[in-house]
DNA sequence: GTAATTGCAAAAGATTTGCCCCATT
DNA sequence: AATGGGGCAAATCTTTTGCAATTAC
């Protein structure tokens, strides 16, 4: 693995990502990083999105729905729930159904790395409205 | 619903997406088009990617792997794999073990229209090497 | 004839990159 | 001291949009 330095504005970044389940984009965590570090710029902050990412500490979503690239913390297995009105996203339990599939019954897979979910719907605020 | 007329261009992208299960990027699709309208701009993909999106005609799928967008012209429920080394897009079936899912079990939703689910690995030709 | 749609080019976003300086090791 | 990383701005890439000309109905 690549030499890499302990920089401020990593473990700020990283601190954001990891506080709370948030789903944020680029934009967004720059801001939140200003709050700490004023002067942080945009660049930085998706050279060190990118960093994370191959670290595997940070992973990329990109639903069908919103528009742009949003990040979280690497963590436990999970889905992506979206609401389509409210364009909320929310972290729901990945089914026990959906981690137990065998892979390779679904056709031409040789080894399965990971596994995105997402669910579109209605969620409860929403829906009464 | 708007109307809406029959256009030369409409059709052949249509055609396009249609044509086998294929998944391409706007860019792609346009370059599909000009072998048989060689004029055709890539503005007017774009709009009429959207347009059969509204409509139900076309689906959006943005993976957390590949770069960009990329469309498919609707069909049966299905999922979509994805090989992280040659980035290849398939369909594969949609397993029952999730099609089956009571999706209210997995938290705060209220109501389910749609499903996204890719899976990123490696495929048979790519596994080997 | 009318209004939706096209082609083109400019605009708008999102993300990446070059360069020079600063800070971590 | 060496060099990875930061800040800034320019460059790239994808997608959207304004507008005059065109075409489906």
């Amino acid at each position: 693995m690549k030499k890499s330095r302990n920089t401020r504005q990593r473990g700020v970044i990283l601190g954001i990502l990891t506080a709370g389940a948030v789903h944020l984009t680029a934009e967004e965590v720059c801001l939140e990083a200003r709050k700490i570090l004023p002067s942080i710029s945009l660049g930085t902050v998706y050279r060190n999105l990118n960093f994370l990412r191959e670290q595997g500490l940070a992973r990329e979503i990109r639903s069908s729905d919103a528009g742009c690239t949003r990040f979280e913390a690497t963590r436990d297995p999970h889905a992506h729930f979206h609401c389509r009105r409210c364009h909320i996203v929310r972290d729901i339990p990945l089914p026990e159904a959906v981690a137990g599939i065998r892979w390779p019954e679904a056709g031409p897979i040789a080894s399965v790395s990971s596994l995105d979910l997402h669910v579109m719907g209605d969620c409860p605020g929403c829906a009464d409205t």
